[in-house]
DNA sequence: ACTGGGATTTTCT
DNA sequence: GAAAATCCCAGTG
């Protein structure tokens, strides 16, 4: 947390190789990058939600290895993309160690570039926050299966600090689980208007 | 303000 | 075959 050197630029392994809840909170205020053929994507996070090992019964990982979580016991800084619902994607940051299941789930974010491509990604052009929530954020980057598994450090998808200075981070428990839900792992930019959900 | 249900299909038991 | 780390809309108070 704290005791990184501040700088600027893309986010490197180290970053990523930490304890997943410091990772977590260091994300919020970073500017997720996404470079598409039809344009460059970008927007700042404001929500953020830790998934941390086997023994977290929320995490996809509570139950063994399988051919779905499986980036998530690879080493940090991959992208883990996932199905739900029938209808959505949701893109995660792998974390910690190899060997070590754990992501941070984005959830939400304020639009920087591309919100034309953004708007036509969605379809339609009646809604306005493209970005609080986490399927809402993959329908406006067009992420999907196919990008699971990117490396972060890489030059497509991406991660970075542009120097913000992050206002109040407040925490609370994550959204739309059934179970672990003592755990207060969801970190947010209390003033941000781009929240999924208002914090309890 | 708050509640409940429907959409839609992959994933794992 | 059931559940799912979501989202939107319609109904009620």
């Amino acid at each position: 947390m704290s005791s990184l050197i501040v700088s600027t630029g893309l986010l490197e392994r180290d970053f990523y190789l930490r304890p997943t809840l410091e990772v977590a909170h260091d994300l919020i205020g970073k500017y997720l990058v996404y470079k598409t053929e039809a344009g460059l994507l970008s927007a700042r996070l404001v929500e953020v939600e830790a998934y941390i090992g086997e023994d977290d019964l929320a995490c996809h990982a509570s139950v063994g290895i399988t051919k779905r979580n499986a980036v998530m016991y690879g080493m940090g800084g991959y992208s883990y993309i996932y199905f739900i619902y029938g209808m959505y994607y949701c893109l995660n940051v792998v974390t910690e160690d190899e060997g070590f299941p754990a992501a941070v789930l984005i959830r939400g974010a304020e639009p920087v570039e591309g919100m034309e491509l953004m708007r036509h990604h969605f379809g339609d052009d009646k809604h306005n926050l493209l970005t609080n929530g986490p399927g809402k954020l993959c329908k406006a980057f067009a992420l999907t299966r196919k990008e699971n598994g990117i490396d972060l450090t890489g030059n497509r998808l991406y991660l970075e600090d542009r120097g913000y200075k992050v206002g109040k981070i407040g925490r609370s428990t994550r959204i739309g689980i059934n179970k672990g839900i003592e755990k207060k792992w969801r970190f947010v930019e209390l003033n941000s208007q781009y929240l999924s959900a208002k914090i309890k």
